[in-house]
DNA sequence: AATGAATGAGAATTCATTCAT
DNA sequence: TATGAATGAATTCTCATTCAT
């Protein structure tokens, strides 16, 4: 039962299958071997893709960030959006990405790990994309805030950490938004 | 070689030491032989106190909580302030809890996990205690929040991880905080 | 069926066993686990007493050479043996060694590995305790050598690996030895 | 980017990059991927030529031992020389071999395996073809050996072992060979 | 209360080898 | 001839936990 495929497709499989059960049982108690038998395929195979158990993690994340990372790009290209719709779009696909990935947000909460890495990870790409927005934001005296990036910061892990905790209504986390950075209401909500 | 001491004290060493190496190196890689090695006890003696390793981590966590606590309620007692007084105080508490265990918040960052259950514990201690406040900030007309508890939760996790991140300057955690309540410039900064 | 032994006595049975495996298979096809089988013990066991297998290795190689030296230090200490009656000594000391371990040597022919560590132990240690003995015979004029302990090594190393390859008679040896450092015959061989 | 070669020549080509890798890095540690990667090859075409690691390993020895036989049988054949001149020749032999692979002899010390078995296989050849040299020799008067092809194989195995820790002057060789054989100063050094 | 030798289950990793293409 | 994805068994090592003393 020697099933070959394209390495690309494999990597993937591999990775698909990795997250998975990372989000199902945690990084930790998720074995190398646990990963090949879900996938039905020998240990050995995997160390043909990664070098070791740590690189396949980081891998996971790196996929993961990559999808939310694209969306982000499409978002700053279009244009003629206004500072609050531009706004709104941004928070918007942070939601979708989560919400494709429940698992991982609702299950983490007792399993520090992979959440942790991808929520870094989450900030990295937010503050990369979001902040001229932000600072524009300032310039064109619709926020007013001293630092916008750690408040933006505190936000993403913020509200994160709050959908983990079972806080998931997009509208929730709109409302917060706008109340911590002093918008109108429903100024981002009206977006959605 | 044999020290024997007070059941009450050995359990308060063991747990401090556990904190220090969880700290160090990480909850995960911090084998109960490690403990033992540093305190110069017999692995066995752990197993006298704590049932196993995951009740010691939760018994750490406990322990450190409880301080914060402790100081939270003697606040909450205190009479005659005004409620900038109040949430000043509450603030400044959770940073000297942060302080006094620095290692705790700086080096958790790459080291999921201990850091993830204070956190955790801290939230749920802050919105034991501050909930009150914070209600009674928005019936006063203080506050002008839809969700007070939720905006308590996003401030601590999102500060704590601030903090981890390495802004460690309380001056800019409580201006981040006036601007996401929405209170006036200073307003707590001005209780430190 | 748990047997507690004294540490000392337990690291002698592993150091035993594990020559005796690797005398037998060769060190790389004898697994930790074939050791600790043969023991009747848990693998884990074995890490207790040292840290991997190579320290393991080690350990054997020094195990075997201390008592080589052991004997080799009392014919030093011995008084009033003429050059000949000394060298007769020493050369003896190492067929005894030799001979207590022959399937160490027999075997390690297709089985390179201890027997290489070992001979190289051996090689220090007659430089180092029998060196004097040979620059002495060189002075009184019983030896008419340039390189007195490069013929030394040279000895060692080459009878060692014929006796690998079956040539086990001491009255061989002691005749070749007899040649090669231009002694008179029997001279050497008179001792035995 | 598949390049095919004449079977000969490949064949060939895996030999000398298993030789080098194994002087590099031993024989152990040199796996089969090491080899194909270094050829810039699959792992597979190696298993194409040879059957298996240890088919492979034979293959190098014997490689290499082919060009030392070649040599010395082409100083065999020469006539009109005498003793003295021939016993030079056929050391020269094994010292140009040895020089042609400096690595093979300078790693292999801490790296068991390759060199051991060159050396077994040195051992035979020389055995093979000097024997009638050293039994004219005896016949002839120039040398007192009981055991002419025992002290071979000592001088071999011997010198060999010396060269690997370092001692690589052939004046120093040659002056221990005449020693050890009992021939006059210089009688094979002169020859070079 | 305390010791520390002993357990045992599991984890990551390596690698010679095979085989469909 | 040549590829390289896939196998699978073996191996080293780790650690929470137990228990006789």
């Amino acid at each position: 039962m020697r099933i070959t495929k394209q390495p690309e497709e494999r990597k993937q499989e591999i990775l698909e299958t990795a997250m998975g059960l990372f989000e199902e049982k945690g990084i930790q108690k998720t074995s190398m071997n646990d990963i090949a038998e879900t996938m039905g395929v020998a240990k050995g195979l995997i160390y043909y893709y990664f070098r070791s158990k740590e690189e396949l993690v980081e891998a996971v994340v790196e996929c993961f960030s990559k999808g939310v990372e694209e969306r982000i790009l499409q978002l700053i290209k279009a244009e003629g959006l206004s500072f609050h719709e531009r706004l709104g779009q941004v928070v918007k696909v942070f939601f979708l990405s989560i919400q494709e990935h429940p698992v991982l947000m609702n299950i983490s909460s007792g399993n520090p790990g992979l959440f942790e890495l991808v929520k870094g990870r989450l900030s990295e790409l937010a503050l990369l994309h979001a902040r001229q927005l932000l600072v524009k934001g300032v310039e064109e005296g619709h926020l007013h805030l001293a630092y916008p990036d750690y408040m933006l910061k505190i936000l993403i892990h913020g509200i994160a950490d709050l959908y983990v905790e079972g806080v998931t209504d997009p509208r929730v986390h709109c409302t917060l938004i706008e109340e911590a950075l002093g918008l109108k209401k429903e100024s981002i909500l009206a977006q959605f």
